[in-house]
DNA sequence: ACTGGATCCTGCCTGC
DNA sequence: TGCAGGCAGGATCCAG
């Protein structure tokens, strides 16, 4: 599931149950994800109120309210839900939207390894948010929040790819001198921070980029900016933005008959689709499959230099 | 300094 | 129908 884009679309749908709540306590239904869970994490974080949740790349962040943070990270195939105590919640549905719906209260799934349990808000009732990821390649973690900044997992990330901070020249500054393919480039959480194998794919094909051009070729001789630095910049934006808007992408995840989540799959252009035909009017060639560093490469061989 | 490969884990799909 | 093999949205570590 998640990228950046899945990734803030969680902290989206999240946040409304998840600020200014309460947390009462912390169910674990075993010892570790990834990685161990912090030492004495239940006690740490019964009675706490979540201050805010943020994001950095594809990290999500709980601030609470004695300068701790909650860190979170998906992997692969974490998920979030939030459920209730079984009450109707009428409208508070809706307002909660995207990838994180209110269910009614279910007996434990398969693969659910952590429950944070709210306390409820005036005239509300307790919810629930449970963590549940079949493949274990998520992991949470505390730190002080004055610590995040050079915590071994935040120190080395490079810019986020959304919003202002990513355009044409910095792009080339960064890639500037790399003989390592476009693709790897922009999957190396050091230059720019919350891509993925989906939205590379996507946004070079935007670009007009072959995945295999070396990095190097977006910037001039003197570092500075080429069109196809601007291009590459304006597509990885543009996917990401759109893909926000879009809550994010849902594959493999259609269990919930309530939960079509995000909608951006619908959208890709060369994600998923080899053999189909390019979507760039006029190509007619077919989108190729290719391995790079032992992943799938989606491209337009014809469109994509 | 880079790069590719192996690795963690489970589920699902494909092909024999 | 059963089962082996391959593949999957991430990120780190290691050898070359």
């Amino acid at each position: 599931m998640p990228e950046l884009p899945e990734v803030e679309t969680v902290r989206r749908g999240l946040a409304p149950v998840f600020e200014n709540a309460e947390i009462l306590g912390l169910d674990l239904a075993r010892p570790d994800l990834r990685f161990p869970f912090p030492e004495r994490f239940a006690e740490r974080v019964a009675g706490r109120r979540v201050l805010s949740l943020g994001r950095r790349a594809k990290y999500l962040l709980a601030d609470l309210d004695d300068g701790e943070v909650i860190v979170a990270h998906l992997g692969m195939s974490g998920a979030f839900r939030i459920e209730t105590d079984g009450e109707a919640v009428g409208g508070e549905a809706e307002t909660v939207a995207a990838h994180a719906f209110v269910y009614p209260r279910s007996q434990a799934r398969a693969h659910d390894h952590v429950v944070f349990r709210l306390k409820a808000a005036a005239g509300g009732v307790p919810m629930r948010i449970v963590y549940n990821d079949p493949r274990r390649f998520g992991f949470m973690t505390m730190v002080r929040r004055e610590a995040i900044a050079s915590h071994p997992y935040f120190r080395n990330l490079g810019v986020e790819p959304a919003g202002n901070a990513l355009d044409g020249d910095l792009l080339a500054r960064l890639f500037a001198g790399k003989a390592a393919p476009l693709k790897a480039a922009l999957l190396d959480q050091r230059l720019v921070a919350g891509l993925g194998n989906i939205y590379v794919c996507e946004a070079l094909y935007r670009a007009g980029l072959s995945p295999v051009a070396p990095a190097g070729t977006i910037a001039t001789k003197a570092g500075r900016a080429s069109v196809r630095a601007e291009r590459l910049a304006d597509a990885i934006r543009s996917v990401i933005d759109e893909a926000i808007a879009a809550g994010g992408s849902t594959l493999r995840d259609h269990r919930q008959a309530n939960g079509e989540l995000g909608y951006f799959q619908h959208s890709f252009s060369v994600y998923g689709r080899e053999g189909e035909p390019c979507r760039t009017p006029g190509c007619g060639a077919a989108v190729a499959r290719i391995v790079q560093s032992g992943r799938s490469t989606f491209h337009c061989p014809r469109c994509q230099k």
